[in-house]
DNA sequence: TGCTTAACGAGACTGAGTCCCGATATTGTC
DNA sequence: GACAATATCGGGACTCAGTCTCGTTAAGCA
């Protein structure tokens, strides 16, 4: 017998538009599931090209609405790393799996990355300067091993 | 007599694109000038519109160019808050006068802020992960103080 | 003064993201 | 199950930041 098993996104996802009251809808799930069985972020026009690919076509209007949705819910997270396009990868609750990115120079690759100490460093000067923060992104850029 | 004051930073910019072997033209001269008077960041359409009406007008095609090899030089920073428009504002030498920004959710107002400690665990951060980085951009959301 | 070529600008073009609006599907009610 | 109300969806036109082309202008050197 399988024994329990982290809830995926998906499923974390779904109970939480049903109760804010969203109906249920194919252009919705197709998003949703693509970007859980997703290693890393992906943007509005490779979610578009996959799903167009697959058995669900679903219409650029809807993707980029869904996407929307699921940010404001903070069920996404929207990750812009500078080249004008804008990437969304699964946020799980309370913040579990917070992470940064570092962006390769070289290779164009995206390494997540988390840490504590400056996690708190941030609330810290949020706190200083008086400011009530709500979210906050923080990218660094340079080589990664493989092309240093 | 006047006492010697702080050089400014067009100044600064003149020099170093000479030392760098380029020519000197009216475009160029007075996006420099243009972005040595402000107070905060500005995008390239409030350079391009506010160098329209003023005496010197300077096409579009010139400001991007402008835009792109001063940040190459990094004699400017290009700071991009997540509303698709890049902003860039005067940097100064040797990272003096480096910060980071706070957006309010609310009015949008840009607030500009340092800290040393955020700094530090920035490069711990990236040694750990055997990163060699060359910039980095830290974004905070959430209410100024007089939006909250 | 002339030559070389960097700097410039008008305007066409690209591509991410937005918007409109008619068509379709979900859900609650009888 | 049938129906009404309305959320969801999608085609495609549109917006707008940023890019590109190419002929013109002008800086700097011999």
């Amino acid at each position: 017998m399988p024994h329990a098993e982290a809830p995926r996104w998906t499923t974390y996802a779904n109970e939480r538009l049903a109760s804010e009251g969203f109906r249920r809808g194919g252009g919705r799930a197709a998003v949703i599931d693509l970007l859980d069985s997703q290693e890393c972020a992906l943007s509005a026009q490779e979610i578009e090209d996959q799903l167009r690919s697959g058995e669900r076509k679903v219409g650029r209007a809807t993707v980029y609405r869904v996407l929307d949705e699921l940010v404001e819910l903070g069920l996404l997270n929207k990750v812009e790393i500078g080249d004008g396009v804008a990437r969304f990868e699964a946020a799980f609750p309370e913040g579990a799996d917070h992470h940064h990115h570092f962006v390769c120079s070289n290779c164009g690759k995206l390494i997540p990355f988390e840490d504590d100490e400056l996690e708190r460093a941030l609330r810290r000067v949020a706190r200083r300067e008086g400011l009530v923060m709500e979210s906050h992104e923080v990218t660094l850029r340079g080589r990664c091993p493989d092309c240093d």
